[in-house]
This record gives structure tokens, C-alpha cells and sequence, in this order.
DNA sequence: CTGTTAGCGCGTTCAT
DNA sequence: ATGAACGCGCTAACAG
């Protein structure tokens, strides 16, 4: 069926092991022979077996990432980036779904091992911190965008707290000053990191954190419905929302499509983690960045160097921030301010604000 | 490091052969050291090697998909639904992203090869035709989505020509005679059939083709801007736009709002293929679905057939459709239907309806 | 029903 | 520098 090692040989009338030195470029044949024996290799059309090769040197050329779903567009990229990477090396990568379920993830996990993956970089539900640590002995891990804390491994995340902070205090520039978050569950990194980044943008500004403005929840649409009919319907509605749960952003904007509600003229949205139809979305919706084709890169490169080093246990660095940043397009407004009232807390009642037309750039 | 076959035995005290019997279940041990084994091997936490037991069976539990990216919509879906099935069935999904590029795409066949993949489901650019005849006496091979002329390998297709043939018609139902549409590139399958679809619609009705309103381009969201605009730039623009090419949308998208054009009042859209935010999206954009989730499956059900009846080369049906289906939201409306100018074939002449509201259901 | 033997294709000792 | 022999872990012939 296909030609192995051994047809290679008897066309060259050499042994099978000078034919695997010549051909795995080992250096102990000589030039001519090894020339020879690439030549005909190629002539023949040889593949070298991955699967007999797995077998002697316990490797795969397979390299696994396991994430939540595909309808993220950051898992997209990430995707894409790392199989783009990973060929250009020679591996195959190895793309499986987790549903961010920690049964799942444990099957994958050991279907992955039994495999003998070479690599394996994940998206972590955080539930599986001791499997995950005994198969970090096996093979060289990596975590990504969400880290694991049963564990000590490397892991290459997103810097939530700048991100939120940042997007936060852009609203909080164009006058915002009830500003609604919705963000995701609060056992996750970035959760707690994008919540931590609302809060710090808020204190800075000398605003008063309002929990009633504050909502976490699953990473599903319809956490942000539900969400943001909360918001809308609070007695002092915000006058911007910030969605920092990437999956809710669709519910957000099916309930302020049902309701009519005009963005920006009535409401601010900025939203988190770019999708690509975001920019040609009317009005197109400003966002934070997480740089996700950063991440995916990032976190080949230690993957690599990890599985370069065999061996090496923990050493160095554990834990790496790729920037976050603020992509403004036409979701937000500035509102006006009605009054300086940055004193103590007296907020100025803010009456109300005639018309500040949208302020486009 | 793990436990071998090996192991398993000398804790029973039988030879690996035993074992392996044993633990393969293929019936030929006597049930009380079957079920021993069985315990034993749990106990151990024994796990089956897979490149080893690969290296003997020649197989690799491995089944890949290969498809052109991860942004289309019905990939994403096709994705996550093949994986589901193969896991179920413990096979691992090795998922490839052949950019539409048939370099990689031969590329990528031989390495999935190399490792001896079980299976293969592909979207196919239609230029490896004779490598994929090849590959597939050794492998069962099923295309998805596109045919490639040059094999006669089992294909699921999507039913494109009914697909368009619906949504043209549904536009044409709506009172619209000049209708524009972008479509993909005439040299893929699914290209040529939307085509079809539309010129079969229109000729039923007896509107005259007017090539002006037709393009077909590549599957980038660029093809959607230009095209669109000089659809717009016509001296009798249309008043709906099919657009039957999916990539395209967005730019068609991002057209219309440069040029403030409201969406359905200004212009009718309707797009193929389904996209999770389409629904959201304001308006809620109107679309011919093609079935992805399906197709995938029928894709993998054709793919298990195959592997099962493994040596069988020819035979039966070689090429399924799954019917499409018009999904009706609020991005086309009725339009007035200026004078009965419908000589040739005179249906009744429906005058005209002043202002049919868009008709929401 | 079980144990023995052989070999999948390759890398890696040993010798030479 | 090269060849012969062994074994990776497992399944599938063959005997018994």
C-alpha cells in the first residue's frame, strides 16, 4: 500500500537502520549516502510512519486544544492561529470541544493522553486542576485565557483587569456615570478580573460602585437578556452598558432591539472580545480587545519552548498577560455632564440632557 | 510511566494474548477470566495504547474534517457536530482549516494519511481531484458541501438550486422583479447551483434575466462591498439583493450603512446561510438555511457506513441533498408593484397594495 | 479456551 | 560508517 522504511533500503541495498539514520538526518552516515538515500526516498515516494514512529519514540506529532466551543469568535482565531502555527512545524493539530464542562473535559483530557499527544494547550473549566496536574508530568501543558488554580501551570491570559478598566474609564470619559456591567461568572479568571477592572476604573473616578448595576452570570445569550432587562428596568436605568461576557452580548442587543432602544443616541454599549461582524454592525460597536490572535500566538510559542526543554519541570515564569485594548467605533456617546460632581458623592440630580448629538469621532 | 497490556497480565497471571482477548472483547475467553481481566485492568487503571494497537490494526480512532475556516458560520456548526458524533463513538476529530487553498489542502491530505486517519470528511476546493481518488482506496472518503468533479466520491451536498430557487421567489412573491444577486464564484458547485436557483425562479415568473444584476465573486466579504456597490450604482438599482454568497454579507452589510440605506424600507436583504446573530441583528435578517447541522450529520452517517463496510468500493447512491429552508424575518419587505408590466404571462395583475406594512409574520 | 510465536514500521542499541 | 538484532505495545496467526 504505501512504501516503508524498508522498501527505501532494499532500492538503495542498504540496511534499514543506515536507511533511518540517512533519512532522521542523525549525521552518522556518511554525506553520500545519506544524499543517496533521500533521493530515493523521495523518488519512491516515501512517508515515514508517524504511527510506527509514535510507537519507538513515544511522540505523535500531535498536538491537542481542547476549548469551550467554536461559536466564540476568540476561539476562532485561537483555532486558527494555533493550526496554522502548528503545521508549519509538522504537527497536526488536534481540535476538541469542551463545552466548558468538566466532565467532557475530563474524557477529552484522557482520550488526548491516550493518544500520546506531543502538546497540549487548554482552556481550562477549572474543575479538573488534579487531572491536569498529573498529566502535566506526561506531556507539557499550557493553559489558556483561563487559568486553572489547582495548578501551578504556565498560563498565557488575556489582561482582564486592563481591558475592563480601560473600557470602563472610556465610558466613564464621555460623562457616563451609571454604568451597567454585565460579566461572567464569578469562578472564572477573567470574571473576577473584568469585575475588578470595572471597580478600580470606577474608584479612580471617585464614582460610587452601584451593585444593582452589577450582573454576572453563565456564558450564554441569554444571561444578557435577562441582564439587561434588569438594568433597563432599574429606576435609575444606566446610560451605558458595558458587556464584558463575550457570549451575552447577543441577548443584550436582542432586548435593546425589542425594546427600541436606540444605541447610542439612548443607551452606550461596549462590548468585549471583537466578532466580525461587530465593525459592520450599524452603528459598528466599540470594544475591548483581548487580542486573541496574540494569545493563540503566545501560547504556541511557550508550548513549544516547553516541549523543546522535555523534561524541565517548573522553571521561570508561570503566568503571561497578553494587553488588552480599547477599540472605539460608534456604540458609545459622549452624554453630558451635568455638573462637575466629583466633591464627596453629592451627585448633581442630573435633571436632564436636551440633546448632545451623537459625537461620532 | 503507564501500564501496559503487559501489566494487566502478569497481575492476572495469563499471557498478554489472554489479555488482550480479554479486554478486546472478542469473545473467544471464557467469561470468569474475561470479567477478571476486566476488573484487573481497571483496577490498574489500564489504558489501550492507541498507536501501538494503530501500528498492528492499521487504524487510528482518528476521523478528520477538513474545511475551509472556521469563520463561516456552517463550518463552525459542522464542526462541533462531528466532533459530538465521533466522540460517541470514540473516535477523536481531527479538525484541519484548508483556507480554500488547494496547496494546503493537498498538503494537509497527505499528512492525514500519514497518520493513518480512520476516515475523512472534506469540503474540497475542487482542484485535487486525482490525489482524493487516490486517497480513497485506502481511506473512506466523504465530501461535504462541494463536489469535486474529478472523483465520484460520496458527496452531501446542500439542495442550492431549491435553496435559491426559494429565497428568489420568496422575494419575487414579495413583489420584487429586479433583483440583484451576489453569489459565489461559477466554479464551485455551490456557486453554479444558487445561480441556477435564481434564473429558474425569475423565469417561472417571467421576469427577464438581466445579467447586470448578477455577480459572482470570491468568498471574502470584499466580493459583497464591490459587488453591492455597483448593484446600488445602477441606473435602475434593484430593490432586493439575494445574497447567496455567505462571506459576502457582511460587506453587503457595511455598503448599505455607508450609504445609509434602510434595511428593509430602502432595500430588501436576504442572505444564505445562517449566522448565530443574524436574529439579533436589526433588522433581523431574513435567510435561506441551509441545514448545516444536517448536513453534518449525514455526512458523518455516510462516513460510518462506509467504514463499517470497509473494502466496499463502489456502489448505490453517491450523492444526497439536504433540502433548504426559507427562514422568513423582518429584512424583506413588500414592495409596491409599479404597473403590471408582465406582458408575456399575466398573472393577476395585484395592482398595487399602497402600503403593505411590512408583513412581520 | 489458552499460551506461544510472529510481526506491524521504525529507532536504537550493539557489534563490526 | 554500516549491518544485525532487539523492542516499543499490541493483535492475530498458529498450536496445544
Amino acid at each position: 500500500m504505501s512504501v516503508t522504511l524498508k522498501d527505501v533500503a532494499q532500492a538503495a541495498r542498504v540496511s534499514v537502520s543506515t536507511a533511518s539514520r540517512a533519512l532522521t538526518g542523525t549525521g552518522l552516515t556518511s554525506d553520500r549516502t545519506q544524499q543517496r538515500l533521500v533521493r530515493i526516498a523521495r523518488e519512491l515516494g516515501y512517508r515515514p510512519n508517524p504511527i510506527a514512529r509514535g510507537l519507538k519514540t513515544g511522540q505523535s506529532r500531535l498536538v491537542a486544544l481542547l476549548v469551550h466551543n467554536l461559536t466564540n469568535a476568540s476561539f476562532q482565531v485561537m483555532a486558527e492561529v494555533v493550526q496554522a502555527r502548528l503545521k508549519a512545524l509538522g504537527y497536526q493539530m488536534l481540535l476538541c470541544i469542551g463545552g466548558d464542562d468538566p466532565q467532557q473535559e475530563s474524557d477529552t483530557l484522557t482520550t488526548l493522553v491516550d493518544h500520546r499527544i506531543d502538546g497540549l494547550i487548554v482552556v481550562p473549566t477549572g474543575k479538573n486542576g488534579a487531572q491536569l496536574k498529573t498529566l502535566a508530568k506526561d506531556v507539557p501543558i499550557v493553559c489558556l485565557v483561563r487559568r486553572d488554580d489547582a495548578t501551578d501551570l504556565e498560563t498565557v491570559l488575556a489582561d482582564d483587569p486592563q481591558g475592563a478598566y480601560l473600557g470602563t474609564r472610556h465610558l466613564i470619559e464621555l460623562g457616563h456615570t451609571r454604568i451597567g456591567l454585565i460579566v461572567g461568572r464569578q469562578d472564572t479568571t477573567s470574571g473576577r478580573e473584568r469585575l475588578s477592572g470595572y471597580v478600580r476604573a470606577l474608584r479612580e473616578a471617585g464614582i460610587a460602585r452601584d451593585d444593582t448595576l452589577i450582573h454576572a452570570g453563565h456564558y450564554v445569550p441569554e444571561t444578557g437578556a435577562s441582564c439587561c432587562r434588569k438594568l433597563l428596568d432599574l429606576s435609575r436605568p444606566p446610560s451605558a452598558i458595558f458587556v464584558a461576557n463575550h457570549e451575552a452580548t447577543l441577548g443584550v442587543l436582542r432586548v435593546t432591539a425589542e425594546r427600541n432602544i436606540a444605541i447610542p443616541d439612548d443607551l452606550s454599549l461596549l462590548c468585549y472580545e471583537d466578532m466580525p461582524w461587530f465593525e459592520w454592525h450599524r452603528p459598528a460597536i466599540s470594544i475591548v480587545d483581548n487580542g486573541a490572535r496574540d494569545l493563540a500566538n503566545l501560547a504556541v510559542d511557550r508550548l513549544l519552548h516547553r516541549m523543546d526543554a522535555k523534561g524541565n519541570g517548573s522553571e521561570g515564569v508561570r503566568e503571561y498577560r497578553v494587553g488588552a485594548r480599547l477599540i472605539k467605533r460608534d456604540s458609545c456617546r459622549q452624554v453630558d455632564t451635568p455638573a462637575p460632581a466629583r466633591s464627596a458623592k453629592p451627585k448633581s440630580s442630573s435633571s436632564k440632557s436636551s440633546a448632545a448629538k451623537s459625537a461620532k469621532a
